[in-house]
RNA sequence: GCGAGUGUAGCUCAAUGGUAGAGCAUCACCUUGCCAAGGUGAAUGUCGAGGGUUCGAGUCCCUUCACUCGCUCCA
């Protein structure tokens, strides 16, 4: 059983300069976090060992790195513009809230009627909903009226409903492309980075002489004007994707599907350590209209199951979208088989900040350790143990006393050329190792009065507290070996 | 957006309407000192912001901002 809260963790997060809030200058600014020093070397470190196992230690795999901002078309072909803005009512009885469509989904034929026959149109929730879209696009105050006077039904109290008036909810983030702010001029913060992906299949394809079936893998930001970001960094309107796209032939997709879900699976558990019962798959029952097979990866956070990955058979919508949209050929002609088609895609899309979460809600520890405090025997102990891939400071180099510093900083500098390594001179060795613990630093190696005579330092492990005594000649190695371990 | 809650030192939190505090953390110095050790000292605040009531407001009232939780949303 986990002792992480995510109260517990984002105080440590905060203190220990992992993650904050963003612009808490100015009081904040609800779902954008900032990365502190530590927060900051430990998400390159992860990303890194994304791109590592997912690009660079593949041949059928490359890279790319698109612009946030994309042609405003590429977000229309995708579905986005659409998929991505509801209109939204309250009922300030129930106070809970309802998207339009599904509201009108669950009404009377009489109540339909009377709503079409408020709007001139007919009694079709399709029509319904764009006369609302248009009523509410010009912003008249006569839509909550109709609501009212048609008596449209709360379905979570089967009674008419007292509705404010009804919003549009945009879950594409906008701006404007060049100086002149007009509807001609608006464009769109990516809400995910595969699309870009999509848009760029030919070009890479030809440039890296690649053949289907492989993939492209993009790391990056994404945006999304998120209702409710909630769950400290879990949903944040500014978010990190590490996503990749495989394009096959159909008749081996699943294959594939399965191919790369194992291969997730594996990272999780092999790369990050992560332990089995921390997370679990889950099928998706519901498949969007394209989807051949989805499943999610979840982790379980303190808050309860999550979802960190999908794995996603998106069959050739994508791809087909663009092509019709672009009025371009998207189709591959394939060599082996003398086949021309349009390549089916098998997505593995994570979320870095859920992924950071999820190791820091994993790695989080408190155990008892012995203390000389007085009228203490124990002590409780914060330590994250995380994957050394991972750890913001791999090892610390520890001068027993002040008087030290000078030889253990050459030592320092000489660990830095290969790894992530701090030094830190200031208060009682206690405390320094638990300052390491904290930050989730796997090895400490001090130097003392001794190391002067017997060219020795002492290498203390952060999860058994044991310690032992390394020749300076081979303490590259060993910790090296105890890294890699 | 609705409802509830919370805003005081870096963190956790005190303070009947009467001089803003503690613990921890931080920093400096001392200590041949290996698991938040001991000692001495230091720094730290527009009490979220604005207005009002009052002789006097961190405390009461109003407004506002931000965050947290619940509802809605989460392809």
């Amino acid at each position: 059983m986990s002792k992480a809260t995510i109260e517990k963790i984002s105080n440590l997060c905060k203190r220990r300069g992992f993650i904050f809030q963003s612009s808490e200058l100015y009081n904040g600014i609800n779902g954008f976090w900032d990365y502190g020093p530590n927060g900051v070397a430990m998400r390159r470190a992860l990303e890194q060992a994304w791109w590592n196992y997912m690009v660079e230690a593949r041949d059928n795999v490359e890279g790319q790195d698109s612009t946030i901002i994309c042609h405003p078309q590429v977000w229309k072909a995708s579905g986005h513009v659409d998929q991505f803005a509801d209109i939204m009512v309250d009922n300030k009885i129930s106070k809970k809230r309802f998207r339009i469509d599904n509201l009108l989904e669950q009404q009377s034929p009489e109540v339909l009627q009377a709503l079409a026959d408020s709007f001139e149109t007919e009694a079709d929730v399709a029509k319904l909903e764009a006369s609302f879209e248009t009523q509410v696009e010009q912003k008249t105050e006569l839509v909550k009226v109709i609501l009212n006077d048609c008596k449209v039904i709360d379905p979570s109290t089967k009674k008419p409903g007292d509705w404010t008036e009804p919003k549009q909810f945009n879950l594409m983030m906008q701006t404007y492309v060049g100086p002149v702010f007009d509807e001609d001029h608006k464009a769109y913060l990516r809400a995910e980075t595969c699309q870009p992906i999509f848009i760029n299949f030919h070009t890479i394809a030809t440039s890296m002489r690649q053949k289907v079936p492989f993939g492209i893998a993009q790391t990056g930001k994404a945006f999304r004007n998120e209702i409710n970001p909630r769950n400290f960094t879990f949903r944040s309107r500014e978010f990190s994707q590490m996503e990749m796209e495989f394009f096959c032939h159909e008749e081996e997709a699943m294959d594939w599907y399965n191919y790369w879900r194992d291969e997730r699976l594996k990272f999780y558990k092999d790369v990050l350590n992560f332990r089995p019962e921390a997370t679990r798959t889950h099928d998706h029952e519901k498949l969007a209209h394209y989807a051949k097979a989805a499943m999610d990866i979840e982790f379980e956070f303190p808050f309860g199951w999550g979802e960190l990955e999908g794995i996603h058979h998106r069959g050739t919508w994508d791809l087909s979208q663009h092509a019709e949209h672009s009025k371009q050929k998207l189709e591959y002609f394939d060599q082996a088989r003398n086949e021309r088609y349009i390549p089916t895609v098998i997505e593995t899309s994570v979320g870095l900040d859920r992924l950071m979460l999820a190791i820091l809600c994993h790695a989080y520890d408190e155990d008892e350790a012995e203390t000389q405090k007085e009228g203490k025997e124990t002590d409780v102990r914060v330590v994250l143990r995380l994957p050394a891939v991972v750890a913001p400071v791999q090892v610390a180099v520890l001068p027993l006393s002040k008087k030290l510093s000078e030889s253990s900083e050459k030592i320092h500098k000489d660990l830095q050329k290969n790894f992530r390594s701090a030094h830190d001179v200031t208060q009682a060795i206690g405390r320094r190792y638990r300052r390491q613990d904290e930050i989730g630093t796997p090895l400490c190696v001090t130097y003392d009065f001794d190391s002067e005579e017997d060219n020795c330092v002492t290498v203390r492990d952060r999860d058994t507290m044991t310690q032992e005594r390394i020749s300076l000649d081979e303490l590259q190695g060993y910790i090296f070996n105890k890294l890699n371990a």
